[in-house]
DNA sequence: AATGAATGAGTCTTCATTCAT
DNA sequence: AATGAATGAAGACTCATTCAT
């Protein structure tokens, strides 16, 4: 039997699972959140058996089609982590953070969803989790944040803020106005 | 043919009318926001008709179910926008919705809400904003909030916090923390 | 609300009813034993949805079916079990079970199957065991059956024995003889 | 081309057909008769076009996979066919029938379906067929049982009692007691 | 006014089987 | 020989909504 990582398909299986892939990233771009798993089958032509052999679960679907997204987050993370100035870092982070999730409301839902179904998006959110600890830790030292704010709680609260951006119009301003007000509110009073 | 307010129904309707509200609040306090209008016709021992005819869309049960705790917010709002001191009202006023909403999903989901099924909810939504809207000019004017935070975006970010605490233990340390970044995050900077 | 019985239903249902379990026992006649919902409600022209109101589950379904079997086989049995000679009660009770079986695969699942989805069914169940041990009792004192065969054994070996025919051509020699194997088996030595 | 007998397969392929059926057991063993073509694939850790293209049906893949307790059973009923007292011969025949059967879900199906998907359980059908006539003729002889009873009716009556055993607790004493039925059924009446 | 029967679209899910690699 | 990807038929079940009674 051949091993069974995603790098290593049979062409025209990697060529399926990429367009069921696609075509979950363009309903969640289009804001059906749903993802119905045969409509995804229709929509990319291929029989839902096949959407079923590569994502067991509507989850496990979800949570593949936001990788790249995650991943990129997880980059920005690491990076502010390592970033000379941890108040400045965690500012990039959040607003980083903010505008992806707006920008894609799988990786969203991903985000806030308390579970994973695929091994792979919890030692990403592990991972993430444990960049964002080490930068509250440095921004904490820094003075630049309550020290009772943890890192769940960013996550927490950056997804609160992403949802009330997304009650009204979200245009520039306002995810700065929102963005700010939790910048501030995680900041220690002086 | 009968005039058709609530006040002025047959006493059977009115009977029907409020098992079905009753009937609705309890799945709500039971953390079932989806309302299946079936499973509610049945737990109220009326026909699924009788919960048509008195709610048209499960939009407008789900209003007429959570109306009550509206009414307590916007009369807390009102006090608060006289309060003396308007810093202290808006903060009274934000832990109450707060506290409000993490009780009552179904009031939550409405307050979340872009748009009212009822003309009583758009008017109750008016009249909360407009109280706010005073109280956030007189903290304003005391320099208690940042002059760019308006009523819509007051509303929109209570409501985000209540769910970045939803998505954890929802504990009353967490409640208070969650809530003090919002009153910390309006606040204008010193 | 109108009550929920069978007997008082509104004309329509009633006919739809009638025509879903037409339609099943039919198909247990032809020999299907599987009742597929939806097939089901397309034989008998009625919305998938009309058959579930009725039947909640297959089991409730076929319970349904072979009501009427079921209760002139319990009429059968009581009638036995008042025989002035249960020896002779217990076969011709045998006698007529058996054949029953025979002719409706649907009544046979439902005897073997060691639970009933309707309370209807437990009933008549609990009914027949009662007539049946009352008979046993009776055959017992008459020495006309070994003690240590109960009401339920003779459920189950008759159940058996009705398999034991349907495996091979299932003549009326070979339903005699089968059961002559039956009454023979639970006589007691001499 | 190479031949294609059992015995006769490139070393890589009898592996594979050993642990398909190694699996098949094992299901068979945990109750489970139906089998599934993908999941015996999976749990053997081969391709499913290899199940199939060593058992093209299901039914050849189970009487594969019961061959050994057939042989066992063929072995036990000519033995009994040669024993001095045919009528004991029958009776031990029919426990250790029983018994294997109640042991193997998977020999009982065998043995209670009509029809062979291979010619080798063809083989052993009609030689336990042949055995058991031989057995029942001496005991025909020696008055041990009635006359009318034929060899495929001994098998039909101990699957029927195997399945009367299973419907219940399935313990000894049951065991012993359905047995003693037909063995007393089958019996001549003196 | 109320009832609740009926409808059927929509979704999920399993699995036998084929066939290209 | 083996693989396993793909297929799609089949069936289960839910629920919003309409409308005859």
């Amino acid at each position: 039997m051949r091993p069974t990582t995603v790098d290593d398909l049979r062409a025209d299986a990697a060529r399926n699972r990429a367009r069921v892939l696609e075509v979950a990233r363009e309903l969640l771009a289009a804001g059906e959140a749903t993802l119905p798993m045969n409509t995804i089958a229709r929509l990319a032509g291929v029989g839902i058996g096949t959407v079923y052999r590569h994502f067991p679960t509507r989850q496990a679907l979800l949570e593949s089609a936001v990788m790249g997204g995650f991943e990129q987050l997880l980059a920005e993370a690491q990076s502010a982590a390592a970033d000379d100035d941890p108040g400045a870092g965690l500012e990039r982070l959040l607003r980083y953070g903010i505008r992806l999730q707006l920008g894609d409301v799988g990786l969203a839902a991903v985000l806030r969803s308390p579970e994973c179904a695929c091994a792979r998006t919890s030692r990403l959110r592990a991972d993430l989790l444990k960049a964002v600890g080490r930068l509250l830790e440095r921004a904490r030292e820094a003075g630049a944040i309550r020290p009772e704010i943890g890192a769940d709680d960013v996550r927490r609260l950056s997804c609160g803020i992403v949802q009330a951006v997304r009650a009204g119009s979200s245009d520039e301003a306002e995810i700065d106005r929102y963005t700010n007000v939790l910048l501030c509110g995680i900041r220690p009073d002086r």
